[in-house]
RNA sequence: GCCGACGUAGCUCAGCUGGUAGAGCAGCUCACUCGUAAUGAGCAGGUCGUCCGUUCAAAUCGGAUCGUCGGCUCCA
């Protein structure tokens, strides 16, 4: 009678036989001690198995060393341990919470610590570290039943532990691992020993409600990456350096876009450069929307709570409003969204099923009190323009009219180049005006206008506004935060609320549906991305300079002010900058500016009326007649082209 | 709003344990008049975020406040 065994297949297709029940690191013996020795997990059928733990079923198996690109996200789990063990070993009477590691090679855990940290105590948490890892301390991996591992954990005292444990199911199998004296609950992962974690280094520490919930106290969470090797950290830090200088707060200060003052926190001032590029979009979005049938209104900007009572912001969104108390005793808010206005409007006449789909698009001006913590540059403001509309129509009405967003979303992402997009359906929040079963008919509608766009679709559950679920446009910035963009929402309140009506065929009266979109959201937002995702090198259509004159020399002066003349009646957006300086050092000037086209005017121009002209990022001086760079340019301007 | 850090000339930053501020770039002036990424010299520029306190004396120490940054929470 043979015992039974496990089959596995190795990368390079030889079969290994293994008796069952063997463990990952039992098959990498087999192979070879070297790899036995390098080991720091598996993959079985590309699921994460830890060395330690008992093979299930045969499969595909891989065993993961330093070198593979896999190895930091166990290296990670492995750290978290490490510096949860150094943290406890500094200041006894730590408790600890849980730690995570996600993407991009960072790793935190959260703590209840005796004092208060701050930055300049990670060097100190680092060198326990180091410590702890040049004890190379094995990591033991332990399965034990709900009960053991609460009383290991009562036993150490570790409160928030215990509560968390009290989370899992009472007959859920529970592992542990353990290096030195520190015990976690975990997953695995983990590496064999404390010395496999190669590279590692503490970045940020911060505060963060226990268990998420702003009403809990407030824990320490400590902030690291760690990698397979040195060469992984340095490229780590080299690339979150590169992505800080395509941070939309530096390039807007850079290029003369926007500023902000303290006197109106997260209000945007636009400069005359970040005008330019903000009435090009708007300009842009004006002509999309006219071409799909919208019309353009404008609402007022403060209006009585009054209106905010009946649209149901004033119980729900209160908090994110400005109020501004009247002498009078009544109460005025500056309006947050465009919606109540629009809905006005919908009421203001007698509406029929002929005149629907009713679009109605605006461009106002709104004020969101965000809380100070929360703003952020461009991304986060406290006042903002979307690229804003309602539509009105008949219930049977509305696939259509999601569809037609989805496909002026994708066009308008497309044509400004941008990729990366990421869409999902926001589900009914705790807080909600309207009945839950419209909210499932019209969560379902929105699943089904994605898939239909050909888009995978995420949901980010209970995440919807208060009186609509949405379709989100998500996208990341330099530093992968996600910031929605575009959305899509079915209104689940308004209609009702208003007492919209529209006079059917039937001849009686009907309660239209509306919806909410927006596909840039909010412009000072998109501009944020926009200009991370480019690096600020603008297309053309966008750039805020689009060409920079220089003359060779003070005599060139007048041709240069001639050419720069001429560029502007052709619609063009160009400068010319005849300031006492060297040719390179304006030529230095303008690549700074990021401007798209350097011209160049001197004798042999001004005599036959050319110019010579260089295209950024490129090598080449064309010298061509005036009026051929005019069309050339306007050509470009024109087709909205994406270098 | 909460936790932590930061706040010195337009920008980037220096200024050790308290003795009333310094550089580079930008700006201005002068000279240079230049063919695609920084010509040279000179000048000017700051009540050290703000307020209160400690001290003979505060950019430096303490407190408060505002703003910014990184998170948390919240959100386009």
């Amino acid at each position: 009678m043979s015992s039974p065994t496990l089959e596995l297949e190795l990368p390079d297709g030889t079969r290994l036989t293994v008796p069952e029940a063997s463990t990952p690191l039992d098959a990498a013996r087999q192979i070879g001690p070297g790899l036995a020795k390098a080991a720091l997990a598996g993959r079985l059928d590309d699921a994460w198995v830890d060395l330690r733990a008992p093979l299930r079923s045969g499969g595909k198996l891989r065993l993961i060393t330093a070198r593979d690109d896999e190895a930091g996200d166990v290296i990670r789990h492995s750290a978290e341990h490490v510096m949860a063990d150094a943290v406890k070993r500094l200041w006894p009477g730590t408790q600890i919470d849980v730690g995570r590691s996600g993407r991009d090679g960072k790793f935190q855990y959260d703590f209840d610590i005796p004092v208060r940290l701050g930055r300049d105590d990670l060097p100190r948490i680092e060198a326990e570290m180091q410590r702890i890892i040049g004890e190379d301390l094995p990591f033991e991996r332990q399965v034990v039943s709900h009960a053991e591992a609460l009383s290991e954990f009562e036993k150490q005292g570790e409160v928030l532990k215990v509560s968390r444990i009290g989370d899992l199911a009472a007959d859920a199998e529970i592992t542990l691992f353990r290096h030195g004296s520190f015990v976690d609950v975990c997953r695995g992962p983990h590496v064999q020993s404390t010395r496999q974690i190669g590279a590692f280094k503490l970045i940020d520490i911060s505060g963060s409600y226990w268990r998420g919930d702003e009403s809990n106290p407030m824990l320490q969470r400590i902030y690291g990456v760690a990698f397979g090797g040195k060469k992984q950290l340095k490229a780590y830090e080299a690339r979150i350096e590169e992505a800080l200088k395509r941070d939309h707060r530096r390039l807007g200060a850079e290029l003369g876009l926007f500023m902000f003052h303290e006197w109106s926190p997260g209000s945007p001032f636009f400069l005359p450069n970040g005008q330019k590029l903000y009435n090009a979009l708007v300009g842009y979005m004006r002509d999309r929307h006219e071409e799909q049938g919208f019309q353009e209104v404008t609402a007022p900007q403060v209006f009585s709570a009054d209106l905010f009572k009946v649209s149901g912001h004033y119980e729900n969104f209160h908090q994110d409003m400005f109020m501004i108390p009247e002498p009078d005793g009544g109460e005025i808010a500056l309006k947050p969204m465009n919606c109540p206005g629009h809905c006005l409007i919908f009421r203001s006449t007698k509406r029929s099923y002929r005149e629907l789909p009713l679009r109605f698009n605006e461009y106002s001006r709104l004020h969101r009190y965000e809380r100070s913590g929360t703003l952020h540059g461009l991304t986060r403001v406290r006042s903002f323009v979307q690229d804003d509309a309602h539509i009105f129509c008949e219930p049977g009405q509305v696939p259509d009219e999601l569809d037609a967003f989805m496909a002026m979303m994708t066009e308008t992402y497309k044509a400004l180049g941008l990729d990366g997009i990421q869409v999902a359906v926001a589900t009914r929040p705790d807080q909600f005006i309207g009945e839950p079963g419209d909210w499932d008919r019209a969560e379902q509608e929105l699943y089904e206008a994605v898939e239909r766009a050909g888009y995978p679709c995420g949901t980010n559950p209970g995440e919807g506004a208060f009186y609509a679920p949405k379709i989100e446009c998500n996208f990341k910035d330099v530093l992968d935060r996600v910031w929605t963009l575009g959305t899509a929402q079915i209104d689940m309140g308004a209609p009702g609320r208003f007492g919209l009506e529209y006079v059917g065929r039937d001849g009686a009266d009907h309660q239209p549906a509306m919806l909410h979109r927006a596909v840039l959201g909010s412009l000072e937002r998109f501009i944020a991305i926009y200009l991370e995702h480019t690096g600020g090198d603008l297309p053309l259509w966008l750039s805020p300079v689009q060409a920079v004159i220089l003359p060779i020399s003070e005599r060139h002066e007048a041709v240069a002010a001639r050419t720069c003349q001429a560029l502007r009646e052709a619609g063009l957006r160009v400068e010319a900058d005849d300031r006492s300086e060297t040719l390179n050092y304006r030529v230095r000037s303008a690549e700074m500016l990021k401007v798209p086209f350097i011209v160049v005017v001197g004798d042999a121009e001004a005599e036959n009326g050319s110019v010579t002209v260089r295209r950024r990022h490129s090598r080449e001086q064309r010298t061509l007649a005036l009026k051929e760079f005019v069309e050339t340019m306007q050509e470009e301007v024109r087709t909205r082209g994406v270098s």
